[in-house]
RNA sequence: UCCCCAGUAGCUCAGUUGGUUAGAGCGGUGGACUGUUAAUCCAUGUGUCGUUGGUUCGAAUCCAACCUGGGGAGCCA
């Protein structure tokens, strides 16, 4: 006898006729005059519970197995045999029940077998991953940064793990969160009046990072090709279903490249995560699929058997300036893409995810590296159907000379940059990268459509429970 | 942070043009039936009507502020 999970049991990794214990969580439970129950058992293995058929003949069936509710916690130990029934090939045939934990009120138990809102289990943070779509989101998750990793590791990338908290204040991508040890109600003062932060714990102003790129430069310009994957943390008071406080993000960086080389890099990451997921987890695809969004599975399948589209933000501009679309922000070279100007391209234009390129310099961010038109930089977005933007990259200006003059432009304290202009001084070389929201990623491929709902315990403003 | 909408049973919602005893489905519970599987059928309980204040003879209903949630926008991934 040994134990077994309930994935292992119906994809028959266990023989029929073969005794294991299975143990889990009752999702239902289902009592037949026959003199049997019927117990629906999940692990959280796969996205299909099994079946154990307890006959009335446990010496604990009518002082334990007939009250079992949903939510129990429960070993039950059996035969593996072809299911009589239908609905599933394989199933137990119970010759022992143990209960583990019962479940104390099944009337107020929060996760009632039946249909909840999703703004309903996020107030239930830590029992709804026992619930069918949570634990769908969070298999399909696993998958997803379990195939980032592999794709990057056969890529030849090396994983780095830049750091939480920085105390760099100039990263340039939002508000960020203070990291300190002072006393908040004792706080030490300067001559001026000012919070003397050399007594902080780091010896100066510390925060989260809103970003790994700027430490992920530093071992491209050494390792050749390298990325991060981790928590990132940005104070913006985002209320909506794309913005997270702190979610996670993949970011490579590659030594020697130009932007439509990470751009391919981009395409090739997200097909072969596609592929990955629609593999390994049809099962939860095809829940999604017909619970979720019904055209999941349809968006993976075109997303890897077709070629992004390339788009120029200028040829954009035109796209949209004479697609007799009526919008609500007028639209000219120059100005940055509103949500429905990128919904347009994506959603309507091309019908698929578009990668737009090389936008006014003007409104992005000082590191990206400048074209020979004097106008535009080397940046790139990756636009999804329904999400917007999964995916901004750059070329990142390589050229000492041309990074100083643009921090000079930004009025940004080049003091502040001293480490990172080192890597212009000795040795600099083109390259290039870009950052995945890899929550948004989640999102699309599940079809959920809050980002609250693709992380396990969700970071927003005012919102810190669990 | 801005605009719009909502908060009534364990859950999803209906309702109240201000007036006595507040409604349905689902879930739960009990029963019938059944190798069942979103089972089916019968029976059954439940409410500070988001919070605070105001108007009124009387507020769950009208008004205000606040809180929470949702949709959209901005910031972005």
């Amino acid at each position: 006898m040994s134990y077994a999970s309930v994935v292992d049991v119906l994809t028959g990794k266990h023989p029929v006729g073969t005794t294991v214990t299975v143990r889990g969580w009752v999702r239902t439970r289902r009592d037949s005059k026959a003199g049997i129950s019927f117990i629906n058992l999940h692990d959280g293995s796969c996205f299909d519970a099994l079946q154990a058929v307890v006959a009335n003949t446990l010496s604990n069936y009518s002082s334990e197995v007939q009250k079992l509710t949903t939510g129990c916690a429960v070993a039950i130990t059996g035969e593996v045999a072809a299911s009589q029934g239908q609905g599933q090939s394989f199933e137990l045939q119970a010759s022992d029940l143990q209960v583990y934990g019962w479940v104390e009120d099944p009337d107020t138990y929060p996760m009632a077998p039946k249909r909840h809102s999703m703004e309903y289990l996020r107030e239930y943070a830590h029992l709804r991953p026992r619930t069918n779509i949570t634990g769908a989101v969070m298999r399909v998750r696993n998958c997803l940064a379990q195939a980032v990793h592999r794709f990057f590791h056969e890529h030849g990338y090396l994983w780095v793990s830049t750091p939480i908290i920085t105390a760099s204040d100039c990263e340039g991508a939002g508000e960020m969160f203070r990291v300190s040890t002072l006393d908040l109600m004792n706080l030490p003062h300067k001559d001026d009046g000012s919070i003397d932060f050399s007594q902080d714990f780091f010896g100066k102003e510390a925060y989260l990072t809103v970003s790994g790129q700027l430490n992920a430069e530093t071992y491209a310009c050494a390792l050749s090709k390298v990325y991060t994957f981790g928590p990132t943390f940005r104070a913006e008071n985002s209320n909506t279903s794309r913005h997270l406080s702190e979610f996670w993000m993949v970011e490579p960086e590659v030594a020697f490249a130009d932007l439509d080389q990470v751009a391919g890099l981009a395409e090739a990451m997200l097909k072969y995560v596609f592929k990955a997921v629609m593999e390994e987890r049809a099962d939860d695809l095809a829940f999604f699929n017909q619970r979720i969004d019904n055209t999941v599975l349809e968006r993976l399948q075109k997303m890897v058997s077709s070629d992004f589209v390339h788009m120029d933000y200028t040829d954009a501009i035109d796209i949209l300036q004479n697609c007799g679309e009526q919008f609500e922000y007028p639209v000219s070279w120059g100005v940055d893409l509103q949500s429905e100007h990128e919904r347009y391209l994506a959603e309507k234009h091309v019908g698929g995810p578009v990668i737009l390129k090389n936008y006014p310099r003007d409104i992005k961010a000082f590191y990206m590296r400048q074209n020979d038109d004097g106008k535009t930089v080397a940046a790139m977005d990756v636009l999804a159907p329904g999400i917007g933007e999964i995916i901004g990259g750059s070329a990142r200006e390589e050229r000492l000379d041309v990074l100083d003059k643009r921090l000079d432009e930004m009025q940004l304290p080049k003091a502040e940059y001293q480490w990172y202009r080192d890597l212009r001084r000795y040795g600099t070389v083109p390259h290039a990268g870009f950052g995945l929201g890899f929550e948004r990623l989640v999102a699309y491929v599940t079809g959920v459509q809050n980002i609250r709902d693709v992380i396990p315990f969700p970071r927003t403003p005012k919102n810190a429970s669990y």
